[in-house]
DNA sequence: TTTAGGG
DNA sequence: CCCTAAA
């Protein structure tokens, strides 16, 4: 494989709005250690992997792992808060500065703002959203059958183009958060034994959307699968001739960021730097050949009836194309061409040399017994082959969902595999307790609403892929309707125990419904209790540490104070900007007479 | 472990 | 979001 060393400090460089990929190791923050940890790799994580590999393969260096034992959560053992010892904003200080209208007393820009004014223009952002490569692979594979199994009218055409949803749409199916399996084309392992290639001629297309997130989602590997009856006896099993090769030829950018390669590439040292080499990439689902696809997609048998018992007939698979959804690669615009193929090959070579592993699935099932011969298998030309699905999976183990399962629709040409869904873990209820039922402090209405029940609503999709381009507004719908949260952010599945350690966390951008609890906390507790704040608010959603918090409330300070013009992503309502800066005005102040 | 800030 | 110095 090209190995490119990568000239980049492996610090300093961040990819802050590269959407939803984890592309650094973490660094230890106690409080997220636990569930995020479980956060996995997922689409652009790849980018950060291969780096990763590509640095450690150098450096032999990458072997460890920053496991932190993960450590319980201990959180329980907060002290307690006292939360009342000042009054909180909402209760007093709206009642003073708000009440008699000298709310003057605070930044006003905010006012002035038009609450509509939600345009986000940010154009950088290019969504690899589905890398097809194409590829003559055949395969000979001994069979007591002979057959040809075609798979027509897809050679140029396989391009699986997921559909583009202009609207907002709050089911979007996501491909990152899946169990994202890359396509690999040197190694389809049908027998079990060592894949054999004979040939393998191939073009890549790199459809490149723009911030067009919506339609992020992708088939994922679709592959077609042409078996060719060989009934040469000379070959067994391992007549692989060439190796496959890919080639990208033909890749078109359509739309450049303007930002960032270096971003991109730094992550990839960072990523290398950290040790953390391929995680867990799910697997997923690559469809063979034969759907029933408008195309006419279809296996053709064309076998001679030998019984399953003859010997040495050969199959002679051939997948014309694979489908790599979901890469995201941010480019400026001046890049060059060769710039954007190689960072698209980089991050190709390295989904193949992730340690990925075949699996067939017949009529939809598994089949997991390597030794068991296609006949044994029901792969007979005289049986009813009309439905071989091939799976690329990480070679890590591949672990349970541990959390969120998105569900990603993804456009395969045969059945389906579309992981289950799963539901935000809605533990406990809002822990009143813990905020001290001994003050009598009517915080009845101000009360942060715990979040939990927001989230413990069914999310089909992963909003994972906002990012502060304009697209992804249209995708999470905003409004402040406190149920509004509804945008959730969900944990890809991908992730596999040790190989997530250092890997950054996914972005999860604030809903407004996260954001208004967070104003509702802090308007209580004040700035300076994150920890309070976040078992207030927060204590049910894990993914959100007080750090979290604290950030959050930093940026939302800035953004209440900057003109509409500038504000990016998902608008946070201008009521909710106003209270923020009313409530860090207040608090500020109070913190400074705390001082004196 | 939390805070507070810079990156 | 990450990373860390301080507390």
């Amino acid at each position: 494989m090209v190995r490119k060393r990568l000239g980049y400090s492996s610090r300093g460089h961040r990819i802050p709005t590269m959407p939803r990929v984890p592309n650094s190791a973490r660094g230890k923050r106690s409080t997220r250690r636990k569930k995020d940890e479980n956060d996995d790799m997922c689409a652009m994580d790849l980018l950060a992997t291969v780096a990763g590999k590509l640095l450690a393969d150098q450096d032999n260096s990458s072997s460890v792992p920053n496991t932190s034992a993960a450590k319980a959560k201990k959180r329980k053992s907060v002290k307690e808060e006292h939360f009342d010892e000042i009054p909180p904003l909402k209760n007093v200080a709206m009642e003073k500065d708000v009440g008699s209208g000298s709310v003057s007393a605070f930044p006003r820009q905010a006012k002035n703002c038009l609450a509509e004014n939600s345009s986000t223009r940010n154009g950088a952002d290019t969504v690899l959203e589905s890398l097809t490569v194409k590829s003559n692979m055949l395969a000979k594979i001994p069979e007591c059958g002979s057959y040809g199994i075609h798979h027509a009218g897809s050679s140029s055409s396989a391009e699986p183009e997921q559909v583009h949803q202009a609207e907002p749409k709050v089911s979007r199916r996501q491909a990152d958060g899946h169990p994202v399996a890359y396509g690999i084309f040197n190694s389809v392992d049908v027998d079990g034994k060592p894949p054999a290639l004979v040939s393998s001629d191939s073009s890549s297309c790199v459809p490149l959307s723009s911030h067009d997130k919506e339609h992020q989602t992708s088939s994922l590997y679709r592959g077609v699968v042409q078996y060719t009856a060989d009934r040469e006896d000379d070959e067994n099993s391992s007549g692989c001739t060439h190796p496959s090769t890919i080639e990208s030829k033909g890749c078109k950018p359509q739309y450049l960021g303007n930002h960032r390669i270096r971003k991109l590439l730094a992550s990839k040292v960072r990523k290398a730097a950290r040790n953390k080499i391929c995680g867990g990439i799910p697997s997923k689902k690559i469809c063979g050949g034969l759907s029933k696809k408008a195309s006419g997609t279809s296996f053709a048998m064309e076998g001679q009836n030998k019984s399953c018992e003859a010997e040495n007939y050969h199959v002679k698979l051939r997948i014309k194309s694979f489908n790599i959804p979901e890469l995201f690669i941010k480019v400026p615009e001046n890049a060059t061409i060769g710039s954007l193929k190689r960072a698209v090959m980089d991050v190709v070579n390295s989904i193949m040399e992730g340690g990925l592993r075949v699996g067939v699935l017949l009529q939809g099932k598994d089949i997991q017994d390597d030794n068991k011969t296609l006949c044994q298998a029901g792969i007979c030309h005289d049986k009813k082959l009309n439905n071989i699905d091939f799976t690329l999976e990480c070679e890590r183990e591949r672990e349970p969902p541990s959390g969120v399962i998105i569900q990603e629709q993804m456009d395969f040409l045969t059945t389906d595999m579309v992981e289950p869904l799963a539901r935000m873990k809605c533990e406990e209820p809002f822990p009143e307790a813990d905020v001290g039922d001994d003050s009598q402090q009517p915080r009845a209405p101000y009360r942060s609403r715990s979040l939990s029940d927001l989230y413990s609503v069914h999310c089909p999709v992963q909003m994972a892929s906002q990012d502060t381009t304009a697209s992804s507004q249209a995708i999470v719908p905003v409004s402040p309707a406190p149920s509004d949260v509804g945008a959730l952010a969900i944990v890809p599945l991908c992730k596999s125990k040790g190989s997530e350690v250092g890997q950054r966390r996914m972005r999860r951008p604030f809903t407004v419904g996260e954001v208004e609890a967070l104003v509702g906390a802090v308007e209580q507790l004040g700035t300076g209790r994150w920890r309070a704040v976040k078992t207030l608010a927060f204590d049910s959603i894990d993914h959100r540490t007080y750090v979290d918090l604290k950030d959050k409330w930093k940026t939302l300070v800035h953004t209440a104070s900057i003109s509409p013009q500038q504000r990016r992503g998902q608008p946070v309502p201008q009521e909710l900007l106003d209270r923020v800066l009313l409530a860090q005005a207040y608090w500020s102040q109070q913190q400074q007479q705390a001082r004196l």
